[in-house]
DNA sequence: TTGTAAGCGTTATCAG
DNA sequence: CTGATAACGCTTACAA
């Protein structure tokens, strides 16, 4: 039977093996480095690749090897920078190491999330690499959450938010304590009451952030006002809609934690339209750092992570479980770095 | 030979056809909802796929159909939000229509680029959408991308960026008109002499801004002072010194053009740091919106364009090709759209 | 309407 | 060191 192409372009390694008077097996040894190969024959099988641009189809490699080289990743918001960091952060990994990332955006949906792990397991993706769109209250889609990753059957991390009833290779952020530190710095800064607009408290990092803030409020010897406890979602909308009734109404804290960076920029946005000057009217410390804020020279204190390395450290993770499988299942927490520039203290009383 | 499943999980194509008592072939038909299937074999066969939650391999698919459901986006830079929206936009279509991105990040790099490509290539993707990382000057960097890209013999849309000596289906923003409206409008609101911080001029988007600059001052009657042209490249930090420099010996124009979303920032920063207040001593117009801004309420005025529409049009196009293939290119030109909040023009004089 | 069998482009086992 | 040959999991004529 005769070799023939499928298009002019493809070669297939019969025809490499072929035109260097080879047999394919000899061709696949040269190509993975495995097993024993003749200068001789090594030096025309790479003749023949160069000059044909020879590239080995990774379709049928997976297929023979029961195994692709692929991570998924799968993400809840595409248009926070946050994410896309992160994601950078694993792409950069996975080039260094031959992986290629296929991405799927949820939009926080239980609904898109399922489908994308559908859609990522029919791809046989060799390890993944996850934020979960929300926390699955209902114990129904909760339970289908729980049974797609086990059937994927493949090395897992979650990233950012967690998965209830189910222990996997986590990299998270020190919630509690970077809401503890953002709220004592306020305090520390001679803030006597302090607000905070929260994220949404179904997710445990929202309420370990919130958490953070009460026990740094208590250990100053302080209350926390029910009023200033603006029940937020870490959307901009949400925070720009609570802050506004806050200013509508004229009364607002001394200091107030925002507990992300959208929450900031909503915040912000409702500050600026009440002309509540940052630092001098009200005291602010963001969780989450802001790129643009600085450039234009905002005095805004944050407490801030490295979100790129957040992403590194999760790909890396996942190469371990390449390598090995151990029971144990690795926490890795990073930690949070206090940015103070200014806006965590009033200068005007 | 008995068909025993590699994992306890991933079952195949032929146990589900045992299960049900028919053939691979039926359950296949099923599969595809192809040929014809007698409702009593259809029943069997997904009763047992929903049983045994079978979900069939795409490799296997793929390399069967040869053929993959794959779409590669190669992108410049991950962490501009330009770029992140439009593939926002890229995944939106895609998961409506089935298919899966592969996303690389190529970091303006020619090699990061190349390399890209070569493993887009291997995975045998069915279409492309490209923002090539740099316009290769270089007769030899430019070959190798033609190369690539023939080699890859599938359609590809290029987007925002332009690739020399190859025609292919084009997504791109109206260039020339945005840079001719940011400086008409800046003239329109009074100010006499204009400054421009350019993109990279290596690539013709930046130069097309650029001339739409020097027209829109020709047709006004007005000359484009030397000294207010500054040669950037679209990064935060070049526009930054940039800007810094001028203000130092504080000669500046009366108003000025920042020729994307980096540079504004930069530019803002530095306008920071030497107190000069936008609207006030010195007029601005960006090409691109920035979200934040607007947040902060900053009277930011620009030219901007729907950025994630750039990106579901880009791959809407790249299905149209899919579906037909016409010789004739197609050249999908983003129109500008003018947003003035008060930045044009100067308060003081 | 259904099943058989030959691919798809690799890898891997096992003789030689 | 090399080459047949049988997978891998699916699709698709073709025959029944």
């Amino acid at each position: 039977v005769e070799a023939v192409p499928q298009c002019e372009f493809m070669i297939t390694i019969r025809e490499v093996a072929k035109l260097a008077n080879v047999s394919t097996s000899t061709v696949s040894r040269v190509l993975n480095n495995s097993g024993y190969v003749s200068d001789f024959a090594r030096e025309k099988v790479e003749n023949v690749i160069r000059e044909q641009n020879y590239s080995p189809s990774a379709v049928a490699v997976n297929l023979s090897k029961r195994e692709t080289s692929i991570i998924g990743v799968v993400i809840p918001e595409l248009d926070n920078t946050f994410f896309t960091e992160v994601l950078s952060g694993v792409t950069e990994v996975c080039d260094q190491r031959g992986f290629s990332v296929m991405c799927c955006d949820t939009a926080n949906s239980v609904e898109k999330e399922d489908h994308a792990l559908y859609i990522l397991g029919q791809q046989r993706i060799r390890g993944l690499i996850i934020t979960p769109a929300q926390e699955r209250s209902n114990a129904e889609d909760l339970k289908r959450l729980h049974d797609s990753l086990e059937r994927l059957d493949i090395p897992i991390i979650v990233l950012d938010r967690h998965i209830d009833g189910i222990t996997l290779d986590l990299v998270c952020y020190e919630n509690y304590g970077s809401g503890y530190t953002a709220a004592s710095e306020l305090i520390k800064a001679g803030n006597k009451n302090i607000g905070v607009i929260t994220g949404d408290l179904q997710l445990r990092i929202a309420r370990d952030r919130f958490r953070g803030v009460q026990q740094a409020v208590l250990d100053a010897g302080l209350e926390l006002d029910e009023k200033y406890i603006l029940n937020g979602d870490f959307s901009v909308p949400t925070a720009y809609k609570l802050a506004k009734k806050m200013f509508e109404n004229n009364t607002y804290p001394e200091g107030i934690v925002t507990s992300n960076n959208r929450t900031t920029l909503g915040f912000l946005k409702a500050a600026n339209e009440y002309k509540i000057e940052i630092g001098k009217d009200i005291a602010i410390i963001g969780i989450d750092s802001i790129e643009v804020l600085d450039a234009l020279g905002l005095n805004f204190s944050c407490v801030s992570r490295d979100t790129r390395e957040m992403g590194r450290t999760s790909m890396r993770l996942l190469c371990d479980r390449f390598e090995s499988d151990s029971e144990q299942h690795k926490l890795h927490v990073v930690p949070c770095q206090l940015i103070l520039k200014g806006s965590e203290r009033r200068t005007l009383k």
